[in-house]
RNA sequence: GGGCGCUUAGCUCAGCGGUAGAGCGCUGCCCUUACAAGGCAGAUGUCACUGGUUCGAACCCAGUAGCGCCCA
């Protein structure tokens, strides 16, 4: 074994064996109880970032540990088709040959993209495999395979009988560069420059003036608004004005939702392009003119007609600075703008028949099984972020202007019928008879909100599906609990509400993770320049670095931030536990059972013991999805407690042979192989390696979850141990503080009192102290509270080093019993605190009286300064 | 504008009523035959501010300031 772990070496060919045994392939006809975990499908043309990696991780962990404690564990991986990206990358590619889907046409275009699925996409699954993720591969899903496909066809046509999707000429958010409406939660607000125009309508006495920052919509006002209690304006309610250009006369209309602080208090109303203006529209009965085309340019024959509406909105302002309209600017004008998610172009506004479905009573069912505990949102904390969304939803417009996408099965019959057809039924014409389909295809959302029983063969009544549905839990970032989570609510309560109300929830709980950030706290941008590709992180460091990094940053519901440091910190964790590793290899271990209690030391049992709580804590804390609390406690019991301290204490009944060794060989084996199954769920590749060299297994993937034994917990053992710690380190400042080189073996007489006496040869190897020779002369003693020790350094002593040493430690016993005391001199205090607690106090203060008194004496008997 | 959250060591974060913690970084010493991707030792905090509750507050309550996120 070499002295350097490299992941390169056992990663690939690790992970493909796995695959091969087929140890990620879940049993739908198992006896196991089944532990289910469907993977939220990345966007078919997305590439793995570290937000990502995270959510892989911490699923792999949770998946692995089920699988583990005897769970039969299904980890269901697979895509979403992502209607809007996967056809800009495909029309991206036909512009490259100078072509547009039109000149395709809507089948050999369908076709095309299929093949560059094919080809491109879901390169985001085999990257993803280089995280080592336990997913079985043999269920891999995409939103647009058959069988899903056939899902979304069937909820849809149960949706539309339900009268929960209907067909309504609305106000759209319009992304005019990908040409097709996005619902709300695809319209990302951030803040634009713009501009603050003030604009008078209307003549002398009888005008108005409006302030807007988009003057170009004025084409299509169709009235002007103020607040009903507005004295400024009463007069003229009910008047009409002019709008300039046009020569329309628009009234001016009385409504309760104008804010009369702002602006003027009096706004222009533009219902075709602007939500809030469609409200007061309706509410007014106003004309709804559409002024623009579907790429934004203006349509309303004239001066504008043909300009965009970037260029337009100047045009419009200058035309009317000429005309003498523009009372007040304000430039730049900083307010909130909705971009479209996919391609950051501003949304435009724009009145349009579209697709819908009538979220209020599918939310509210989705709200309801959050509130009576069906579904558990972890952290409880990011509850309200959840009803604060599903409590206030809108209609959800579900139809896109694509053609990558399940098509709406809704036809349209030549004397107008409009007819929903399900996914066994043939359309009720053909188009020579005049019927049509809808052009429209559905959000991709709507079929990722069906994922998690789409996937398991919905609406078919599958062996999958019984066994695997409902889902255990579900892993995902809170940024996503919006749009993701709550559709799958909505929709999962719906389609498997005959299950009743405890089976149709899609998962029983939500466990949210952070955002992952740069190592200053700052999101990852390209204008920042400060991302991280977590491959690299993965050649460069292995791929348990990279997940042992994020998952130990993992706390529940909080973003992380991490770096190239983090990782390479982990990766050293690794190393050190291949080096431990190695050391208890060359050394025998093995395990083959413990040795009965009588054979143990006290060492042994002290890391027993200590193996036990840490096995019930890491335990814990992985149920309750307390990642990073789990990675700590392992962190700090391998590489502290049994690399270090158990280690060297080993090395000296390993030397000596014969049943000692034995002994501690049995004992090292059995702790490293307990420590290394529950390591094994955050960083599968480097346990897997050793175990499988330590204990000849076969695989620590379908290896026994560890149990903490609670025979094995030994609280005299672990304070025997703090003991001899205690005197090991106080010789080890000691010699610090004299510089003593670390291979220099001192003299040292050991005075050991209580259970310590039993460990002198123990404090001698790790203190490194010699017995004392012939003619031994104390230079220097230390004391701690079970131990003197009389070192011998030939009378060569730093006196002012020892001096200062022991005079921190004396500052440090007084104040403790300056504390202690004014506790216990508080009669309040007595009388109020709990017996333990009082107790507690005393204890401490007669242990820092003790340890001052022995400070005091130490002081005293050293030799006056100038000796050396 | 509405809502939620955060402010603890140089950095990133735990702790959420009884002596301030971790990782990384930093300082000094050490290539001690498992490991220098290592070992040993060490330094560092009016726990944002102001009040209150309590025998006791980083922790509970109220207010203030700054920061972040979501929604409008």
């Amino acid at each position: 074994m070499p002295p350097q772990y490299t992941p390169a070496e056992v990663e690939g060919k690790l992970y493909e064996n796995w695959v091969a045994e087929g140890y990620f392939t879940a049993d739908a006809e198992s006896a196991k109880p089944a532990h289910t975990i469907v993977i939220p499908p990345p966007n078919v043309t997305s590439v793995l970032h570290l937000g990502h990696a995270l959510d892989v991780t911490i699923q792999d962990a949770i998946t692995r540990r089920k699988r583990m404690q005897g769970f039969e564990a299904l980890w269901l991986p697979g895509t979403d088709h992502a209607g809007i990206a996967t056809q800009n990358a495909v029309e991206k590619q036909l512009a490259k040959e100078g072509k547009s889907r039109h000149d395709l046409g809507r089948e050999a275009f369908v076709k095309r993209t299929w093949e560059w699925k094919e080809e491109k996409g879901g390169a985001i699954l085999n990257q993803i495999r280089k995280l080592g993720a336990s997913v079985d591969w043999t269920r891999e899903r995409f939103t647009f395979d058959e069988v899903l496909s056939r899902s979304v066809l069937t909820i849809f046509k149960r949706l539309y009988d339900d009268d929960l999707i209907y067909r309504a000429e609305r106000i759209i958010n319009w992304c005019p560069r990908c040409l097709t409406a996005l619902s709300d939660a695809e319209v990302e607000h951030h803040d634009d420059e713009g501009e603050l125009v003030s604009i008078r309508y209307g003549e002398g006495a009888d005008a108005i003036v409006v302030a807007t920052t988009r003057a170009e919509t004025m084409l299509g006002d169709t009235a002007v608004a103020v607040h009903p209690e507005d004295e400024r304006y009463a007069h003229l309610v009910g008047t009409e004005v002019e709008i300039p250009f046009t020569g329309r006369r628009v009234p001016i209309v009385a409504d309760a939702h104008v804010d009369p602080s702002f602006g003027t208090g009096a706004v222009k109303v533009t219902p075709a392009h602007d939500p809030n203006d469609f409200e007061i529209g309706q509410r007014h009965g106003l004309a709804n003119l559409v002024v623009m085309d579907e790429r934004a340019v203006i349509t309303v024959a004239g001066p504008f007609e043909g300009l965009d509406r970037f260029e337009a909105r100047p045009a419009v302002v200058a035309a009317l600075r000429e005309d003498g309209r523009i009372v007040a600017e304000k430039r730049p004008y900083v307010h909130a703008v909705g971009h479209c998610s996919r391609c950051d172009t501003v949304v435009e506004p724009r009145l349009s028949m579209q697709w819908w479905v009538k979220v209020a009573p599918l939310a509210e069912a989705a709200g309801a099984a959050v509130r009576d505990g069906r579904v558990n949102i972890h952290p409880k904390e990011l509850e309200p972020r959840y009803f604060q969304w599903v409590d206030n939803l809108r209609d959800w417009c579900i139809s896109r202007q694509l053609w990558w996408g399940h098509r709406i099965p809704v036809w349209y019959g030549p004397n107008g019928e409009v007819v929903c057809v399900g996914p066994d039924e043939v359309p009720p014409g053909t188009e020579a008879e005049g019927w049509r389909q809808d052009n429209d295809v559905l959000d991709t959302w709507f079929s990722s909100g069906l994922w998690p029983f789409s996937t398991l063969g919905w609406p078919d009544d599958t062996a999958d599906l019984r066994k695997f549905y409902p889902t255990s839990v579900l892993v995902t970032g809170y940024d996503i609990l919006f749009f993701w989570v709550v559709r799958m609510m909505m929709f999962g309560l719906y389609a498997m509400k005959d299950r009743g109300p405890a089976d149709s929830v899609p998962f029983h709980t939500v466990a949210l993770h952070g955002l992952v950030r740069d190592q200053f706290g700052r999101k990852f941008s390209k204008s920042l320049g400060n991302g991280i590709d977590p491959l690299e992180w993965v050649e460069k460091y292995g791929a348990d670095a990279t997940r042992f990094t994020l998952a130990r940053g993992a706390n529940p519901g909080v973003d992380l931030a991490t770096g190239e440091d983090w990782c390479q910190a982990s990766r050293n964790f690794c190393n050190k536990i291949w080096n431990a590793t190695r050391f208890a290899l060359m050394n025998g271990a093995t395990n083959t059972g413990l040795p009965a209690r009588e054979q143990l030391s006290t060492v042994d049992r002290w890391i027993l013991s200590r193996l036990t709580a840490v096995t019930a804590e890491v335990d814990a804390y992985m149920e309750d999805y307390q990642h990073a609390k789990a990675c700590a406690a392992l962190y700090h019991f391998a590489w502290d407690e049994l690399f270090d301290w158990y280690v060297e204490l080993a090395k000296a009944p390993l030397n000596a042979g014969g049943e000692a060794a034995q002994t501690t060989r049995a004992v090292l084996g059995h702790v490293l192989d307990v420590t290394l199954r529950l390591l094994h769920p955050y960083i599968p590749f480097v346990t897997e390696e050793l175990w499988k060299t330590l204990t000849g297994g076969e695989s620590l993937v379908i290896a026994e979850w560890p149990k903490a034994d609670v025979s094995l917990t030994d609280p005299a053992a672990e304070e025997e141990i703090l003991a001899l710690q205690q005197a090991v380190i106080e010789v080890r400042r000691f010699r610090s503080d004299q510089l003593l080189n670390k291979s220099q073996r001192v003299p040292g007489r050991l005075t050991l009192s209580g259970s310590l006496a039993a460990h002198e040869a123990d404090l001698r190897a790790l203190a490194r102290l010699t017995p004392p020779e012939e003619g031994f002369a104390t230079t220097a003693t230390l004391q701690t509270a079970l131990a003197v020790v009389e070192l011998d350094l030939s009378g060569t002593i730093d006196v002012a080093a020892e001096r200062a040493r022991l005079t921190k430690d004396q500052m440090a016993a007084a104040k403790e019993i300056a504390q202690a005391k004014a506790k216990l001199e508080n009669e309040a205090f007595l009388a109020k605190a709990p017996e333990p607690v009082v107790a507690k106090i005393r204890g401490r203060l007669a242990g820092a009286e003790a340890d001052l008194s022995r400070i005091q004496t130490q002081l005293a008997a050293l030799p006056a300064e100038s000796e050396a």
